[in-house]
RNA sequence: CGGCGGGUAGCUUAACGGUUAGAGCGGGCGCCUUAUAAGCGCUUGAUCCGGGUUCAACUCCCGGCCUGCCGACCA
């Protein structure tokens, strides 16, 4: 083109000397592909350490995190999270902190060693048969095996993290860490011994957790017994009047063998009792029942008549009403060993819609008697009547020795002789009133397919109200630290975190820290068989320490305890724990370990922080959040955090949970390889993150909308700056024209918004502005003016000088404000343009002078704007009735009611704010006929067909006789421009 | 069943006891062909249901429906 004669006055191709976006950033974003090279490159790199290393003088924010279970390969739910805590960790490097994030590995507990113990069985080997050591070695391994695949999937989300460096709660290190972090507890003096009934297989001898239990039919025996009144605790309230003499309490079970350990009976207050007298029996019945005219039976109302039928009773009459408050019986076993007293326990749990209204209360054998019994009388009185095996104890006098289930041969599983000798026994003490048989829905071991029994158990728990430190007890010093931390007020405005967290540490029982299993760390602890009391020696202590340092939690089993107790305490006196410890107190020790106390960090960016955030599932109040904080307040008198952020979960399109079943999971992996991972990170980064996440094809596809548009608004930048140096800045100040300061101010306004956004975890409130202003501020008004002037202004233009400048303003800070959110677009197009700088992310959010807010320019564009919509409404119009296709080919007459409307657009180029060839300005009301906008008053616009001819160059209309000597077919502007560019090239 | 949440256009969401419930995306209809698998304009479309408080309710209260999380050997 340059060769063509430059004297061609008319017909010359204008386009080569315009001004067009040129940049070789593609549309085409081809994620899938390119992000996996991104990663590759960041770790080339060293990107982290490079982070790290910046860094290092900045203040401290501490980011702990929670650790996934290192079981399976991730899910969308994992991927949520941490891409979460990535925005938190990024955004805070970007906002001048030093952000160090080590990624951590949940190891211990029963998922991995159900899955161990069945590859054991598919090799042959029952766990009984393999030895504690070799079983652990194998848990172990199958967690180490998971780590390094999960790390994989985790660093494909882009989370920018210490990968090198991680933790786990199995490394020796951590397993002794947390043996050390009990023996602290220990040494407060809140843990005790106390028990607790769960559900327990007699055949295979060990407890189950409720995921092992399946339940099937089965048929059971059925016995209505007589609890006969005893006595009164008080004589309020009773209506009895004559006194408890003769009447019997009665009660109904499916399992005779719990009457030997029964020590209550509850009722309901909200249910109607009565006392019945049995006035017949029926008559020709092959056996003599065993109820008598002249029994005193207190029954719920509702039930009385089926328990007389049941007890074949003929006729009988209501007496009275019956009260429970207060109420005594005697057991029926009563001077046979069984002398204590059998009290009536007002229960929620208790209904009329079987039975006899009366639940027989064995606090050992039932989950419900357990929780009535030891809110009324804590841990005391709670007999062991059943051994590991389903034998009677001592402790069930008269029945010592007798199996609830078969153990051996044939029938194992099947009732043994504990029901009918108990049965037996009623009969014979006259307590037995009827019995049946039942069939009904019952637990049974998944594995071996035997029925199950609760039974109760010695196990170890840390008290919640026992005054240790100051004379606060752990629930109050963990309440005093809820009010200290911020539960995600400072994000949602709302108190909802903190309720919830409250009332949990309010209402909870004592913290059950002892499991019957093998895959943990063990409670290193020794109980002194003559008092019970707990070894406390600082040499044991630091010799525990040191073997499990060295050798694992597995040295408290391979060690023989006398080693532990060295020359002061003889073995034979100490009894060695051999439980391990709920795995929640193994997570709740990760801030001593990862994080380390003030005083003795663990690495250098985790010294003296500034503030310290979890970041979890809404589920982690039960959970993690929970079991920290108590650990902490345990040991360290204070909270491990500062701030707990939540988030909600991920469900499927239509806001149901994400199963197998449904078939309507989203894996990540998936969405990775098909969309690539930044469209689901945008999509996170969109939603209301507290509430549930949807997650479906309409969303993606709309996520994968917003980013074609940031994309090509970057792409964009790109494009109009090419080329674009400090040699032709124009500084902000009254030279600028007024839509430059408008922009300015625009991203004064922005910066001010995005950084209280992130600062308050609001990732949707920042984006969604951003995005605004890129489609509304930039490309449907900003850009589609100034095109005129990026393109067909001459370099050398104030006006195109002056966009430019703003423009840079804008790529430097979507590019830093984007880059938590994106990090792989972000650095493309940092390093498109920047290519010899390192990384867009060694950046932090640019400094937005204050100097910049321009509340004028703010609101004068803003009614700009509005007169310019009567216009493009207008043009709509004419575009219609085909008057015009362009808005070029228009040249609108405005009439301006308000004066200062009016002066407004007169000081400005008001045909290029409507990208027309033209406008005419008049002042008032215009013709009746012009068209108007009910929300823009005092403005009307008549479409007029631009006069003269088109410009060759920026095809706008304008009046030929303008033009320059030797340019007939372009505006004067555009032959200036012509001219500075034939001159460039000369 | 109990505890704690959520329910605003097709989607992501905003709003406040008070104009006509705001925006972006999508959809529909056009324009442009100089961001072109782009850009611009116009347009469509919503407070889960039923009561109550109030001059006024998406908002506060009660009840229901749907839905999510939690509910001691699951993490």
């Amino acid at each position: 083109m340059a060769d063509e004669p430059k004297d061609a006055p008319a017909g010359r191709d204008y386009r080569e000397t315009l001004f067009l976006p040129d940049t070789p950033f593609p549309m085409k974003a081809g994620l899938a592909q390119r992000e996996p090279e991104r990663l590759k490159h960041w770790a080339e790199i060293g990107l982290y350490h490079l982070l790290r290393k910046q860094a290092a003088d900045r203040p401290k924010f501490v980011f702990h995190d929670g650790p996934p279970y290192a079981n399976g390969a991730i899910h969308i739910g994992h991927a949520e999270n941490k891409i979460l805590k990535d925005f938190v960790v990024r955004t805070k490097q970007m906002a001048g902190y030093d952000c160090d994030y080590v990624p951590g590995w949940d190891c211990h507990g029963l998922p991995i060693e159900w899955k161990v113990e069945e590859d054991f069985r598919k090799a042959g080997r029952k766990k009984a048969e393999v030895p504690a050591v070799e079983f652990r070695k194998a848990c172990r391994e199958y967690a180490d095996k998971w780590i390094p695949l999960q790390r994989e999937e985790f660093k494909r989300l882009g989370i920018e993290a210490d990968w090198d460096h991680y933790y786990t709660t199995m490394s020796y290190e951590a397993e002794a860490a947390i043996a050390a972090e009990f023996l602290r507890v220990v040494r407060t003096g809140l843990v005790y011994r106390g028990s607790k009934p769960v559900m327990w297989s007699p055949v295979e001898r060990t407890s189950l957790a409720e995921a092992e239990v399946e339940y099937a039919e089965k048929t059971s025996p059925t016995i209505w017994v007589k609890f006969p009144v005893v006595g009164f605790q008080s004589v309020s309230g009773n209506t009895l009047g004559e006194g408890p003499a003769g009447v019997s309490v009665v009660i109904w079970t499916t399992t005779p063998w719990t009457i030997p350990g029964n020590r209550a009976i509850s009722f309901s207050p909200s249910i109607q009792y009565g006392v019945y007298e049995v006035e017949s029996i029926e008559q020709g019945l092959a056996f003599e029942p065993w109820v008598k005219p002249g029994d005193k039976l207190a029954l719920a109302d509702k039930l009385a008549e089926d328990v007389m039928r049941a007890a074949k009773a003929a006729a009988w009459k209501r007496l009275d009403d019956f009260d429970g408050h207060g109420v005594v019986c005697a057991h029926p076993f009563r001077g046979r060993g069984y002398d204590f007293d059998v009290p009536l326990l007002s229960g929620d749990h208790v209904t009329d819609d079987a039975g006899t209204g009366f639940v027989h209360t064995a606090p050992g054998h039932g989950a419900d008697d357990f929780v009535i019994w030891t809110k009324h009388f804590g841990q005391e009185g709670i007999p062991f009547t059943v051994d590991a095996e389903g034998r009677f104890t001592k402790e069930a006098p008269g029945f010592e020795g007798l199996e609830i289930l078969q153990l051996e041969g044939k029938n194992l599983g099947k009732d043994g002789p504990a029901n009918k000798v108990v049965m037996d026994k009623l009969i014979e003490v006259g307590a037995l009133l009827a019995r049946g048989q039942l069939k009904h829905s019952y637990p049974h071991s998944w594995r071996s397919k035997a029925p199950l029994i609760f039974r109760n158990t010695p196990q170890w728990f840390i008290a919640m109200d026992k005054p240790f430190r100051d004379g606060k007890t752990l629930r109050q010093i963990a309440l005093d630290e809820i009010e200290r931390v911020d539960w995600g007020q400072k994000r949602t405005g709302d108190q909802v975190g903190y309720n919830r967290i409250k009332g949990m540490i309010e209402d909870r029982p004592d913290w059950l820290v002892s499991r019957q299993r093998a895959w943990g760390v063990p409670l290193p602890i020794f109980v002194s068989k003559a008092d019970g009391s707990l070894l406390q020696d600082d040499d044991v202590d630091a010799r525990i320490y040191a073997a499990m340092k060295a050798g694992g939690a597995d040295a408290w089993w391979a060690t023989d305890a006398q080693v532990f107790l060295g020359n002061k305490y003889k073995a034979a006196d100490y009894e060695k724990v051999e439980d391990i410890l709920d795995v929640w107190f193994d997570s709740g020790c990760t801030h001593a370990f990862v994080v380390g106390n003030p005083d003795a960090p663990t690495r250098p960016s985790f010294a003296n922080p500034v503030g310290t955030i979890y970041l979890e599932g809404s589920d982690q109040h039960r959970g993690w959040f929970q079991s920290s904080l108590l650990e902490s307040c345990a040991t360290r008198g204070r909270a491990p955090y500062d701030e707990v952020v939540t988030h909600g979960f991920t469900v499927d399109e239509n806001g149901m949970k994400q199963s197998k079943s449904l078939g309507n999971i989203v894996e990540p992996q998936k969405v990775a390889k098909e969309n690539g991972i930044e469209i689901l990170r945008l999509l996170i980064a969109s939603a209301e993150y507290g509430d549930d996440l949807r997650m479906g094809k309409i969303i993606m596809d709309q996520s994968t909308e917003t980013y074609r548009k940031l994309r090509n608004t970057l792409r964009y930048l790109l494009g109009a700056l090419k080329d674009f140096g400090d040699g032709e800045r124009v500084a902000a100040g009254k030279d600028l024209p007024l839509l430059e300061r408008w922009l300015l101010h625009r991203l004064w306004e922005l910066d001010r918004t995005v950084r209280q956004a992130y600062e308050t975890y609001q990732f949707r409130v920042a984006l969604s502005a951003i995005v605004e202003f890129c489609n509304v501020d930039l490309s449907a008004f900003y850009v589609d003016v100034r095109k005129d002037a990026l393109y067909c202004d001459a370099p050398s233009s104030l006006r195109r000088r002056a966009c430019r400048s703003a423009l840079d303003q804008v790529f430097s800070r979507l590019t830093a404000w984007l880059a938590p959110i994106l990090p792989f677009t972000a650095e493309e197009t940092w390093l498109t343009r920047f290519p010899d700088d390192v990384s867009v992310h060694l950046r932090t959010f640019p400094e937005t002078p204050a100097a910049w807010e321009d509340d004028f320019a703010g609101e004068e564009v803003a009614r700009l704007r509005e007169a310019r919509s009567v216009v493009t409404g207008a043009l709509e119009v004419a575009r219609r009735e085909k008057l015009i296709g362009s808005a070029l080919e228009a040249r609108p007459r405005v009439w301006v009611a308000d004066e200062g409307l009016l002066a407004s657009l007169q000081a400005i180029d008001f045909a290029e704010l409507c990208i027309t060839s033209g406008v005419d300005l008049e002042a008032g009301e215009g013709p009746s006929d012009a068209f108007r906008l009910s929300e823009t008053p005092g403005v009307a616009v008549k479409v007029e067909k631009a006069p003269g001819v088109k410009c060759a160059r920026s095809w706008k209309y304008f009046d030929p006789a303008t033009a320059l000597p030797g340019f007939p077919d372009i505006t004067p502007r555009d032959a200036l421009a012509v001219q500075e560019w034939d001159a460039a090239r000369a």
